[in-house]
DNA sequence: CCCAAAATAGACTGATCAGTCGGTTTATAC
DNA sequence: GTATAAACCGACTGATCAGTCTATTTTGGG
């Protein structure tokens, strides 16, 4: 593991740990076993190293997701699977990868909507996102969706996850149990979808 | 207004403006026409205040909520009006009040998931809003909503509420919009309802 | 092997700021 | 009218910390 990825790692556990005001460079720099010095080379400002570590996450996710749809329209042999079914494995692969990645998640629930995030780091992250936006705009425009304004229907979807996120992973083996997986996801899908 | 009204209210704008580790006292007091030490006379802490203020603020929106509930089954001479209805004025009330006061909810998203607010905190609003946990463990057992632990359900109908009023904050002109707000509820109420 | 550039180190500092303290004013109670 | 407590004031301070600076080590290309 690279220097520049050791501070990352003891920046994000120290981060969601104590807050970004309530950790000292000093302290990160320590828990990286790394010099001041050297903290301060990879990134400018402490507040740069706080929005390189959101890219990284939110980049690190969109990586997982790549790879599990691609995956996913490969062993059908056909990306064009219906709509449903894309949406269906883009939530399912998002919570898989929150549940796996808990102090990922646990710092972009905290830092996601402070002001520490740069309006700039945001704008990278939303185009970077923006391939699975079509997948609405294309069921809104079939009428298959609730023909709500985009960015809300991208909002309370989003929203939806984020908050099963937070459940399960405060009580992981329920997301195991029996028709869990199914219920959460028929109430997902109402809440967008015109038709059960 | 009180001295301390004062300062909350400076504190309010200046923390979902600059963020909390950005706002030192002094600009508070200053912003508040106030002394550093009667800031420090009010507030123990810089942490108490902004614990504080978030209270405040949670327990506004919850007495707003109670009296235009209580007005809501006045009018219909009856408290029993059937718990869609009843839902249905919750969720229009909330999102209501959102609109009516943009910086306080502002606050509220930006400090509600931050280590700032301490547990403790969390837990005096979560027993204030208990009662109105009633009626959702009412639907799942009359079998009218889907079948979901309560702490899930609560969350994913607050969550939806939030993210409608994130956006209808930036865009308050389509909340007034024909059909809008009955095509939001519609997505709202199919979340949690078995059916439409 | 050599050299330049990149990475690393950690002691140091200037600025900032939360909270204190001693004193004054205002409100309240008797 | 006076005693007492609460509210208020703002100059001050001790501690903290982001970021600098200079020096050392590592790396890789030629």
């Amino acid at each position: 593991m690279s220097k520049r990825d050791q501070i990352f790692s003891a920046a994000l556990t120290l981060f969601i740990e104590n807050g970004f005001d309530k950790t000292p460079t000093s302290a990160i720099s320590k828990a990286a076993g790394v010099a001041t010095g050297t903290l301060f080379h990879h990134f400018k400002t402490k507040e740069d190293l706080i929005n390189d570590l959101y890219l990284e996450i939110k980049f690190a996710m969109l990586e997982h997701l790549a790879t599990k749809m691609a995956l996913a329209s490969n062993l059908t042999g056909n990306a064009e699977t219906g709509l449903r079914a894309q949406i269906k494995a883009l939530w399912f692969n998002m919570i898989e990868w929150v549940l796996q990645h808990p102090e990922e998640y646990r710092f972009l629930a905290q830092f996601g909507e402070s002001a520490l995030i740069a309006s700039n780091t945001h704008e990278k992250v939303e185009q970077a996102f923006a391939d699975y936006q079509a997948l609405f705009t294309q069921g809104i425009e079939e009428g298959l969706l609730y023909d709500l304004p985009m960015d809300l229907l991208l909002s309370l979807t989003t929203s939806h996850i984020f908050a099963s996120c937070n459940y399960f992973l405060q009580q992981p083996e329920l997301w195991q149990e029996p028709d869990m997986q199914r219920k959460v996801f028929t109430s997902f899908w109402s809440l967008m979808a015109k038709v059960k």
